[in-house]
DNA sequence: ATGGTTGCGAAGCAA
């Protein structure tokens, strides 16, 4: 059950007695896949104070319920929402403005993949953290557990969501959504990430009235999210744009902006993702 | 050249 909440950010506001109108701060939402939060909390505690996200959704946190450091956040301003159940997958919202209606999992057998979706009411946005299973090889039985993981998505979404209604999906896809979304395509033929299926998989889950807000701004740039640990490939430009922000239309005609933070994969044990990060502003008459 | 790196947890497995 969601609450669809319609609860506005309400910073700035009327400006009274003659006031100049004080421009409200766009929303910042962001996603960024840690690869363990226990090992990443300093760069996230770092990152967050620089770029002040009012949602971040967390991927990989790779612990369980319990160990979760909602305290920290607190202490930061944050409200959490977790869900994780062992040393594997984990995913979070964390929020300054607002953080109702939780939900953990898909409440269906297919999330047994683990522990990879939380949905939370931020604000006036319904958000979604997923991580997307990986899915090893095309040959694997977890590859067609990833097709069947995002097929539920897409019906979750419907089941719950409303697409004329400010809903963001954030998260690690594991899946590049185009060509130009990977440093080669050639070297990829026949791995997962690129795959037909899967950018099929992927293109169900827009169809039901998603935008890729930061492909949608930046025409063919070349933009990665992910590079391996391996092989010096952030140095070599071996990347894959990964990690994606989908918000309903709603939210994509207000987007004032979207980036991925290359800078946060540099530096000393950063994660192999970046943060992604979209700006939507107020409504108003434009 | 089936490599390379990181995080899990304490040997490989997953990514």
């Amino acid at each position: 059950m969601t609450d669809g909440g319609a609860v506005g950010v309400t910073d700035g506001g009327e400006a009274g007695g003659g006031a100049e109108p004080v421009a409200a701060r766009p929303l910042r939402i962001a996603t960024w896949n840690v690869n363990s939060l226990r090992a990443r909390m300093p760069r996230v505690e770092e990152w967050v104070a620089e770029h002040e996200p009012d949602v971040l959704c967390l991927q990989e946190t790779k612990q369980p319920d319990r160990t979760f450091p909602a305290e920290l956040f607190a202490s930061i301003g944050y409200e959490t929402a977790h869900h994780g159940d062992g040393q594997w997958n984990g995913v979070a919202i964390a929020s300054r403005i607002g953080l109702v209606g939780v939900q953990r999992g898909f409440g269906s057998a297919e999330d047994s993949e683990g522990c990879r979706m939380v949905a939370a009411t931020c604000g006036e946005v319904r958000v979604h953290s997923v991580y997307v299973p990986n899915g090893r090889s095309l040959d694997s039985a977890h590859y067609a557990a990833k097709l069947a993981w995002l097929a539920r998505l897409r019906c979750f979404l419907g089941e719950t969501c409303d697409p004329a209604r400010p809903v963001a999906v954030c998260g690690d896809f594991n899946v590049a959504p185009h060509d130009r979304d990977v440093w080669d395509p050639a070297e990829l033929v026949g791995c997962t990430h690129v795959s037909g299926p899967e950018r099929a998989a992927l293109g169900d889950v827009e169809a039901w009235g998603l935008v890729d807000v930061v492909r949608a701004l930046h025409g063919d740039e070349e933009l990665y999210s992910w590079w391996d640990y391996r092989g010096g490939a952030f140095h070599r430009g071996h990347g894959m744009r990964i990690d994606l922000v989908l918000v309903t239309r709603v939210l994509a005609d207000r987007c004032v902006g979207a980036w991925i933070d290359r800078e946060a994969r540099k530096g000393v044990k950063p994660s192999d993702h970046a943060p992604v990060v979209v700006e939507i502003g107020a409504v108003g008459p434009g």
